[in-house]
DNA sequence: CTGAAAGCGCTTACAG
DNA sequence: CTGAAAGCGCTTACAG
């Protein structure tokens, strides 16, 4: 491997003089600089990023976390963060955790270790199983959730990201206004607070419609197509079955059309669906869902930029940065059917 | 930031015994243990990972360029990288390049200058604008391709993928036996190998049972669902209407199903369509796509088995490793339709 | 405009 | 089992 050294000692130089013309061409005299561009060239030499880094102090890196690529909800976000950080000239680094926990070392690592220049926490479920916390004396990568509902564990740092308990109540208030009073919702996972805050959203719609909600009408989806069907076929084969569906999130909702029409059902007219992102996708299922936007790009750009403060060293406190949802209706929900009984 | 010598300082040992009892307690006797683990916890150090990758020239980390994490495809190889990563103690971040091909310094830093162990190539488009050739004395990472079907300026790389010329040719040839004879064809890009692969097992298909290819049969769409929705209505419009369409992707499947349902047109009493992948969604749309399945998760294990291999610094040779593919019938496909004209 | 030199925080042969 | 010391490849004040 070339190393800076050989660059100097064929083009004649010092390696510091070497050091300025990769990073300050203009401190470099100009026969000077041809001389050591031709050491580079005829060498091939590329500077050590290890070296460099370690060097500096900054990576120039920051890492996004997220729980798994499947997800085409994190494409938007993804979107938004990149634009902002190509601005900001870092890299963006994806470590995907498949719904694990990390490791304490690799919290550790990531946290304290200054392999990045700073963290998104792109994440349902806190991904680290070590306490968040500052040891004395340990300064930590500067941290910005996105998207995630702040959680106990998490509420120290900032967060940008919709109001999720208003959007569920929303969209609930939205099925009732269309004559609902059956209403199931397919939660993602307990242990996930922004599903948590979109179940609240609807219990509270419920709750200030005076509607009762079935235990039984509320069930576990994982946020996974697989997971969702299942749990549609629990509420369809229900004695009471609901006529309208709230999943909490656009994936599952896709799950449950499909379930629903192998049921022969039509939707809306013997269910109506709600789902909750607008993906990609949403507008041309089959029917189209109704369900709430969430502007993913905007989301990362924000993310991106209040992280990017942080790098620099300004305080950007920890209150959440709430952006606006919007309430999409599509052909997935309609008016209750009337009872002829 | 506290470093390895206030923790040798605090403990009343010297770093090299603070560093032995991080990477081997074995060799540090109990009481020092002890000693230095009290240190330790007092402090909150973290070893500064920068310093350590340094001095040992190995990250333990391994890159995957991709080019979005939208395309769901990308999920499940994934998921069989994750897992071998795992049991061989690196860890996987992936890079974005969101369409983009990466700038020079970003390739020579990622190539030449040791941020990572070795890279996967995920793309359907080579991401680099530099030639990915070997300056003479500078030895370059590993690297695997992954699903890209080699293409020339890539060929001196090892590869794992499906055949795609034969797969593509089969499912043709399952159309062409179902009687159809007007068979359109959405690519990706014809930056693209790998699309580009799919259109030639296409076109010999149908070489092969003598049916000519009409030139604006077969459109460009991007492999994106926007792409092949536009694509799919200058199908539709055509004045010879094809009786199947072939889509380079499943992704761009579902785009195409859902114009042709906005045309009230029936799949597949009007139109078969087929698409590629098998992504989790091709079995719940509406009708089921048929497809060809790629081996996803085996992919992705086999590229990180033999990208282990060559980080070890064994001799993977840069022969392509081809895994098997699957013709996937579901209810998109059916015979041609009887003519009464 | 350029060079000599210190030093970033670790790891690791070497000596004891 | 432990320590003193070299050195990984850079960057950057400092001096000239």
């Amino acid at each position: 491997m070339v190393s800076i050294k050989d660059v100097a000692r064929i083009a004649g130089v010092s390696i510091a003089t070497v050091s300025r013309f990769i990073n300050n061409p203009d401190q470099v005299k100009g026969s000077t600089r041809e001389k050591v561009q031709v050491a580079i060239s005829d060498t091939g030499y590329a500077p050590n990023t290890l070296a460099r880094n370690f060097r500096r102090g900054k990576t120039g890196i920051v890492f996004v976390v997220l729980p798994s690529i499947g997800d085409p909800f994190f494409e938007g976000v993804m979107k938004g963060i990149m634009q902002v950080a190509e601005d900001m000239h870092l890299t963006v680094f994806i470590r995907e955790t498949q719904f694990n926990t990390l490791t304490a070392d690799e919290y550790s690592n990531m946290i304290f270790s200054k392999q990045a220049d700073g963290i998104i926490l792109l994440a349902s479920v806190c991904p680290f199983t070590a306490p968040l916390e500052r040891p004395e004396g340990n300064q930590q990568q500067p941290i910005v959730l996105s998207c995630e509902s702040v959680s106990p564990e998490l509420s120290h740092f900032p967060s940008v990201r919709i109001d999720n308990i208003s959007a569920a109540k929303e969209v609930t208030d939205y099925l009732i206004n269309l004559g609902h009073r059956d209403i199931g919702f397919i939660y993602g996972s307990h242990s996930s607070t922004l599903t948590l805050d979109r179940e609240r959203g609807y219990r509270r719609a419920m709750k200030a419609a005076k509607l009762p909600v079935v235990d039984s009408w509320v069930v576990e989806g994982g946020l996974t197509l697989a997971g969702a069907r299942k749990a549609t076929r629990k509420l369809l084969n229900h004695s009471q079955r609901p006529t309208a569906i709230f999943c909490a999130n656009d994936e599952m909702a896709m799950g449950t059309l499909h379930e629903i029409k192998s049921a022969k059902l039509r939707i809306p007219e013997d269910i109506s669906v709600v789902g909750f992102d607008d993906i990609r996708y949403a507008e041309i299922l089959d029917p189209p869902l109704t369900t709430i936007a969430q502007p993913a790009e905007e989301i990362g750009e924000r993310t991106m930029n209040r992280l990017y403060k942080a790098i620099e060293g300004r305080d950007i406190g920890t209150e959440p940065e709430i952006v606006p949802h919007k309430l999409v209706v599509r052909r997935s929900t309609g008016p209750v059917a009337t009872h002829n009984s």
